[in-house]
DNA sequence: TATTGTTATACTCTATAACTATA
DNA sequence: TATAGTTATAGAGTATAACAATA
């Protein structure tokens, strides 16, 4: 890495402002609407928007990880969490006994459910109110490249997901 | 709120997901940098930076409070674990004995200074490289009106920093 | 009476390392 | 030997409420 700039230009520096600060509150807002509307945390939302989504309603916890980003141990936690709370199932994998594989549960779903308009009512509101349709769309095709890019190129930092040397 | 839209556009959505994931992912990089670098959370880097900005290199606690969006005790927690590092000194504003001023030391600029290249380089790596210079401009133009939009108008949910009824 | 800041406290979340079990 | 997941444990961070002091 040799010629690395020295530094980010005032735009650069600006826009990484703006965006950090933009997410800090957007998340926050949502934070606080899922806990109240649900008693759910970001992360157990989109634990449970994921298994949602699933075909089956299910996934691998490894596959749960990979998604969250998080340690095992937390993803464990936070799955301990959802199945005291009836929001899931743990139960072995039929064809990998190592695996467990998470499943949501009706109470699961009616959850989602019942946070999920409150939910889009924040974001709409406090992100896409001040942009338009053309906005949106310029929005989304910056971000996909920074996305792609972000996902294939882990900085020397990152912990990688699977392979560990210790 | 009569007609609030029931739900979000697939772009909507799309664009959403790909913000909380990029910043996501920017946060937890930038976060082990500092850690790494400088010891220092994200809060403890943004709380220096402001104060490294400052005319004087001091803030009032309301005042960084307002600007980190966190509650007072937390503020008072980051600040004394700063000020026990000796990045900061806490004392008693002239003008007003209610107040505290917090200013940066010698040793705080010092650390400041020791962890911004590698941040920037994470940014720059991370975050700017796959933008353009027109790219970084336009998403520049983007932020800007919904950064003032959730400053202008924070939801039902957001607690006034002021203004406390209990 | 309102504002500034601290303290006490409790809770949530995250991460590391050690451990079990299966492939 | 590598992978999947859990547990124990420790630490950081956050929020609430009660408090003291000044305006």
């Amino acid at each position: 890495m040799p010629d690395t700039p020295p530094s980010l230009d005032p735009v650069q520096l600006g826009t990484y402002f703006d965006l950090i600060e933009v997410t800090s509150l957007l998340r926050h807002a949502v934070e606080q609407q899922l806990r109240q509307a649900g008693d759910l945390s970001y992360v157990q939302f989109q634990l449970l928007a994921r298994l949602g989504d699933a075909p089956a309603g299910s996934h691998r916890m490894t596959d749960l990880a990979d998604g969250v980003v998080y340690s095992r141990s937390g993803l464990t936690y936070q799955a301990g969490l959802l199945e005291k709370a009836g929001l899931v199932v743990r139960s072995t994998s039929p064809d990998d006994e190592r695996s467990v594989t998470v499943t949501i549960t009706d109470a699961g779903r009616a959850r989602l459910a019942q946070v999920l308009p409150g939910h889009v009512e924040v974001v709409s509101s406090l992100l896409f109110e001040p942009l338009s349709r053309t906005d949106v769309e310029t929005l989304a095709g910056l971000l996909a490249p920074v996305r792609d890019h972000m996902r294939s190129a882990p900085p020397r930092s990152a912990a990688p997901r699977r392979r560990r040397q210790g």
